[in-house]
DNA sequence: GTTTGTCGTTGACGAGGATCAAAAACTTGT
DNA sequence: ACAAGTTTTTGATCCTCGTCAACGACAAAC
């Protein structure tokens, strides 16, 4: 029954989309920490790693893994401490920090269903990662994904594709954080997030939003009430609707026209 | 002759160092484009993806590829346009910048000696590539690079490696252009351009800085007019000296301090 | 030498976004 | 239903950094 309260709460960070019921967790019914993974029932499989992987592979993949499911707001690791996993989403969704000394924190990005955490191989997490809403993750030992790799080209390729495509959004990240004004800034993020839910749900006008103010803030250089202020008055020009979950972008060719590349 | 007002103007750029003979180019004495390459004798051999081969890869390498030279201010690729080369930087400097459809641009990266352009297997470049310093690249052919990695497992792994370690820096940028002031900006650019020295030419306060004010702005996402005058308050301040080619690291440990992570 | 162009520096001024403060709206637990 | 905590919004004020303008230093071209 804990599991249909987590199902209940991913609905509504996902949900009241065309298909919401087509995001669900591999082991739903099987209490955490659960043993093994079953790849083939994954809903996510062909959007991940995992995609890259024969049907040996995949079993390969299972023998070395297990499903963890993780409450919103719980940690799943932390920057600075060793990195003894990689992981491998499969519902929910994540926030990717940062943390200054002084307490200043950057969002290096969110987490979607499919997204893999750990590519960078090094001995530890650059960044802290929390769960926005109730999460399942696949984890894998570093040094069994790493022994696995050896044998299949084919993922280690797929891995790469992977590192390079989020090189290539870091760099896009870059300009929006170094040359782009407030209104652009958040213009640039609505429209990215819709093109995120769009490969997962499907196109759609309605943008959930499961981050608070806050983090988006602090993933585009601004200040919260930077964030409600613009957001505020996009509202007000009728540029988007405020939901109680996230947004509904009205006016879908102004946006993409201020997130201009 | 004219490899010699090239070796004066790189000797310009990285001299008065320790070591600065150390930087030198493959085929200093063959005409651009000079046909095959001579891997054994690359001085940054040990330092690129070149070290994840044996010496039959090694061949396999000089075979599918060519060194070529480029003036100083040319352009090597630009942004959008089809990417029919990867490249691999043997000496000189470039710099690495998407530009907006205003005009407005950022500079994603500096690339160094050792360092390879194109791990984003995207058909498309995504930043446009300009010598800052006359340079020599290796150039690879994209499908005779890709069918060479299928051979090639640990090639795959070292370029793995260096996408990961690019994603990381990325996400430090991140953190200093969303996070940063304009002081901790500076800062943290000389700390980090003394450190890519130091890995080829050993540690040095002297710090060369092959790119304009503008340029740094642009990687900071700050004006010409700010940079000047954060380095002339340094400078002031004694925290650093300005110098022709660059400038001197006078109070290192302050510089760190602002810089830190 | 003069010219021309690029680059760096400096000053005056203004705007965009940060900061500070407080209220309103929404969650969550009891 | 109520209380406590969190998140969002709104207003007033401040300040860092961008903009505009001008000048000096330097290099290359004639």
């Amino acid at each position: 029954m804990e599991s249909l309260v987590e199902k209940a709460l991913v609905e509504t960070v996902f949900g009241r989309l065309e298909t919401n019921t087509r995001i669900i967790p591999c082991n739903t019914h099987k209490p955490p920490p659960s043993p093994g993974l079953d790849c083939c029932d994954c809903e996510i499989k062909d959007q991940s790693v995992c995609c890259a992987l024969d049907p040996e592979g995949l079993e390969a993949l299972e023998r070395i893994g297990r499903t963890q499911g993780y409450p919103a707001k719980s940690t799943i690791f932390e920057q600075g401490r060793e990195a003894g996993f990689v992981y491998n989403l499969t519902s929910g969704a994540l926030r990717l920090s940062k943390l200054l000394p002084d307490g200043r924190r950057q969002v290096v990005g969110f987490a979607m269903p499919g997204d893999f955490l750990g590519l960078d191989f090094e001995p530890t997490h650059g960044y802290t990662a929390d769960a926005l809403t109730p999460a399942k993750l696949c984890q894998f030992s570093r040094v069994g994904f790493s022994d696995m790799i050896d044998g299949k080209p084919r993922l280690l390729r797929r891995l790469m594709a992977m590192a390079s495509h989020e090189l290539g959004l870091a760099q896009e990240q870059m300009v929006v954080l170094g040359r782009r004004t407030a209104e652009e800034k958040i213009a640039a993020f609505l429209v990215g997030m819709r093109k995120r839910y769009a490969r997962i749900n499907g196109p759609s006008v309605h943008v959930p939003l499961p981050m608070t103010r806050l983090d988006i803030g602090d993933y585009l250089g601004l200040t919260v009430e930077t964030v409600s202020r613009m957001m505020t008055r996009m509202a007000r020009e009728k540029t988007i609707v405020i939901v109680p979950d996230g947004v509904r972008l009205l006016d879908l060719p102004r946006l993409e026209r201020l997130a201009e590349v």
